[in-house]
Parts: structure tokens; sequence; C-alpha cells
DNA sequence: AACTCAAGTTCCAAATTACGGAACACTGTT
DNA sequence: AACAGTGTTCCGTAATTTGGAACTTGAGTT
């Protein structure tokens, strides 16, 4: 028998949704009613419930079920939990060694979002809060998730306009494209008020089990901490716990959820 | 107010799941509470029910609800559903030019799976059904997959065995490598007997949004069809196809479900 | 150490909600 | 035209969820 919870309705939802897989992606009414041993009625009402919340869909052709466009909404949330969840410490340490803060961001249409960060030491820094959104072509986190990303896309990015956010801003497509170049050449990017008047930051990607860059990892802080030759420093630390997290992502991140959940 | 069904556990399921966003990735009980308006001992209840099937789980830490892998793989799956839908007629034309067996497959978890399948028109052809799993170092779709894998695992791939199936699998770690090198270079994989006995294929990659592979697309039949130059042709129009698929994948694929759902 | 307060947890009677058998509708087939 | 298989609607019944209230836990304060 199977796991059972207080709700008996969650645990119907679990078991309905656990019948698609890649093996069989879609099921009549029957079939399901037949596989659950549930009455045709009930799980009929229910399959329309769910497809009310777009959880499931019936194709237009053949009427069968499957599933719809939210699953794939929650698994890219749940992604981004993970990696946040995944990131923290090595961040944690990050921060302690440089003392400024540290920031974890991905790219998601047209704009980088913020998913964790760690807080300088020092009373003077950078501030940037889980959940904001930026303009993918200024600072380095940003340039470092655009370079990244498919050359259809960066057109798209620059068709929709450069907005200059501060003195340094790369405003010209050709100039950011020759930036962006620089930056896959050298695997990091920086920036010196792009973005923040009197801020700076150096960024690296974060690569996925495909060898795609799925997030960046940023410090950033007031330019008047940054000596000479502390960029290179920072480049290189942060390379370092880049390249941790991503190992961490798919040394044991794939397959049967890892030592996620219970 | 919010659209609902005639399950209102469902509905609640949904308001409950679509709180957990970027901007807002943990909630305490009270949090919630206050946020959708639901007694802190109903919305108790609910979330031990969800957490038990690890759809949410609380963080060791501070106690906060997050989002747990239950998501993950429901993502995972609705995302090989989209690709099969839009895959689905291009294969159905490709199959119809060339008259072979068109496939659609995905590495996952050291095997390939296939997603997808139109047959050939043929009596005699190559039958794989939707499904199947096999083991990525034989084959054109299974090597064109294992060719884009990052390094660790395509070591990985090779530590656990390269058992020979047929009379031309590459059992030969080196002589795999050098294999996979040319794939890369050429951007297409063909294979002769390395499954099944007197089977040929070949296979193209389906690129994603990021610039990284996220499926192959095969064309596989009997090799007493296969006439000289044949091999050439089916790699263009296999590629072509490919293309076409991976074009619409980051077309409208991303943003707010697309043309998807509802 | 005693107190305060907020957050989290348990309990139980009330009633809303989902259940499922049966009857009905729809579609394509022999 | 009868049939068979699938999907849909109805409605009384039964079970599940509900939420107020009381209780526990734990952190912070005096």
């Amino acid at each position: 028998m199977r796991e059972s919870s207080s709700v008996k309705t969650i645990d119907r939802l679990v078991e309905i949704l656990d019948c698609f897989s890649s093996q069989h992606p879609d099921w009549s009414l029957t079939e399901l009613s037949a596989r659950l041993g549930v009455p045709k009625s009930s799980l009929h009402r229910f399959l329309l419930a769910l497809e009310t919340h777009s959880i499931l869909r019936r194709d237009p052709q053949d009427r069968r079920w499957r599933l719809g466009y939210r699953p794939l909404v929650w698994g890219q949330l749940a992604a981004h939990h993970t990696l946040r969840l995944i990131a923290r410490p090595v961040m944690e340490r990050l921060a302690a060694e440089t003392g400024e803060t540290v920031l974890l961001t991905v790219y998601e249409n047209f704009e980088v979002v913020c998913l964790e960060k760690v807080d300088s030491t020092h009373e003077v820094r950078l501030a940037m809060e889980v959940g904001t959104r930026r303009p993918p072509h200024a600072g380095a986190s940003s340039k470092i998730l655009m370079a990244y990303l498919p050359e259809t896309e960066i057109q798209a990015i620059i068709e929709r306009g450069l907005p200059r956010l501060c003195t340094n801003t790369i405003t010209d497509p050709t100039e950011l494209r020759a930036e962006l170049a620089q930056i896959r050449d050298r695997g990091y990017a920086v920036s010196r008020e792009e973005t923040d008047v009197g801020a700076w930051g150096v960024a690296t990607p974060i690569w996925g089990p495909r060898g795609e860059v799925v997030a960046a990892l940023g410090i950033a802080g007031p330019l008047f901490r940054l000596t000479r030759g502390l960029t290179q420093e920072y480049v290189v630390k942060c390379r370092q716990a880049a390249e941790q997290i991503s190992h961490i992502l798919w040394k044991n991140g794939r397959g049967k959820g890892g030592d996620f959940g219970k």
C-alpha cells in the first residue's frame, strides 16, 4: 500500500500524478480508473479539477490526459530552491573570506533574478535583496548570465533596448557583444559602476549537469574597499566557489532525489 | 477571487504552492496562514500532508516551509511531455519523407529513454517502443546524447562498463572517446549494427534554450534499405527537423507557458 | 528563574465536501 | 439497428476536512 497522509485528497493527487511517466505519458479515463481502482465518476471529477488548474491537460486530438504546464512552473521553482540550498553554505564561506556581499542569480525571461545572498560583514555594503530583478546587460552577474545565453536570446535582449542605469552601463550593442565575447573567453565578468554609483562586482558561472550555465555567483561591494589586485583575487575565489557548487549540483543532484526530501 | 474547481482541496493546494516563488521561497505557518486567510490549524494539517509526500519540506534549520523534491520530478516529466508534443508533427513529416522509423530520445541517469516514435511506413522496420531504455554508448541516438554530456558524466558511464550489444558496439573506452569527439565535431552520429543485427541509425541533437542538448532526434531502419549516399541525405533531413524542433522549443516555449495549457 | 509573547501543535464536534453507484450520452463498429 | 466501449451527469450517503479553542514549545525580557 502507498504512504498516506491526513489529507486523502492529496494522497490521491500524488497517486494520480505518479502514474504519468516517460514510459506511460498519457492516460484515458478508463485506463487510469482501472490502474488506480478508483471509480470513473470520482476520477473524472478529479481530473477535471486538475485540468482547471492546468496541472493536467487533455490532448485536443486524442482526448487523453497528459501533464499540464503547471508542474513545469513548480519544477522550475523547486530547481531554484535546490540550487539555493546547495549554494548557501559555499556562499557563506565566500562572504566570510572576502568580507563582501555574495549573490546567487539566474536568468529568467529577460531579467536577472537574485535567488540568494549573503551579506557583507561591513556596515557599508551592496544591498540586493532576494527576489530582486534587474536588467540582463548591466553588472557582473547579469553579464555572465547573458554571455552564455544562445545567440538569438542575446539578440532579443539587445533589441529590447539597453537602458543606462549608471555611469558605466554598456549601452552600445557592438560594445556589449565584444564584452560578452571577452567574458566567455575569460570565464568571468567584472563591472564598475554599471548598476550603482560607487559599486563594483565580479561574477563566475555555475555549470549544470549538461555543461550549460544555470546560474551566476557574484561578489559585490563598494569601490573604496577595492584595492589594487583584489579583483583578480576575488575572481579566483569566486570561480573556486562556483565550481564547488557546480560539482555538488551534479555529483549527487540527479537520480532519485539525492539527499533531498526525506 | 481565484479560479475554482469542483475539488476544493486541489484549489487550496494550488493556492498554497503558488505562494512559493523566487521572490518568496520560504514561508512560516503564520505567514502563510495570514497570506491565505486560512486558519492555522487547517493549514498546519495540510502542510504536514504535503510534507509526507515531499511536495513541501521543512528546513531543518529554520523550520520554514520550502518546496520539496517531488515538484522537481513532476517538472522534469512535464518538460519531456512538452518536448514530445512539439516534436511529434515534425517527426511525422520526417517519417513520411524517409519512410523509416523516427525516434525522440533523452538521456536520464545512465540510460537513454525513448520519449516518442513514429513508425516506418514499411512492414520491415526497426521497432523501439516509447519508454524503452537503452545503454548510452551504443546506437546513433545514444551516442549523440552521450557526446554532449559533461566530461565527468562520460567518465562515469565508461567506468560502469561498455557491454557489447551487437557486432559493432564500441566497447573500447579510447575508441568511444574518439567517436564522441568526431560526433561533436560533425554534429551528428551514425551507427551500423551497434545495437541490433541488420539495423542502422543516424541522429542529430535537439538544442535547448541555453545552448545545451536536451534530446536527440534519430532515424533508424534495416540495413538492406540503406543505399549508397542515403546516410548523408538522412543526416541533412534529420538535422533540419531537429533544428526546427529546437527553434519552436525556445521561440515560444519559455515565459508564461506559451501556447501550452489553457 | 519567573514571566511574556508569539509561533506552532493537538483535539473534537459540526458540516461541508467528496464519494461512487447507477443511469445517461456519445461515438464508432459489427 | 443493436452493440460495445468510453466519457459524463446526478444525487443521497458517508467520510473528510474544517476551524475554534485549548495546549505546548521556545525565544526573549525583566
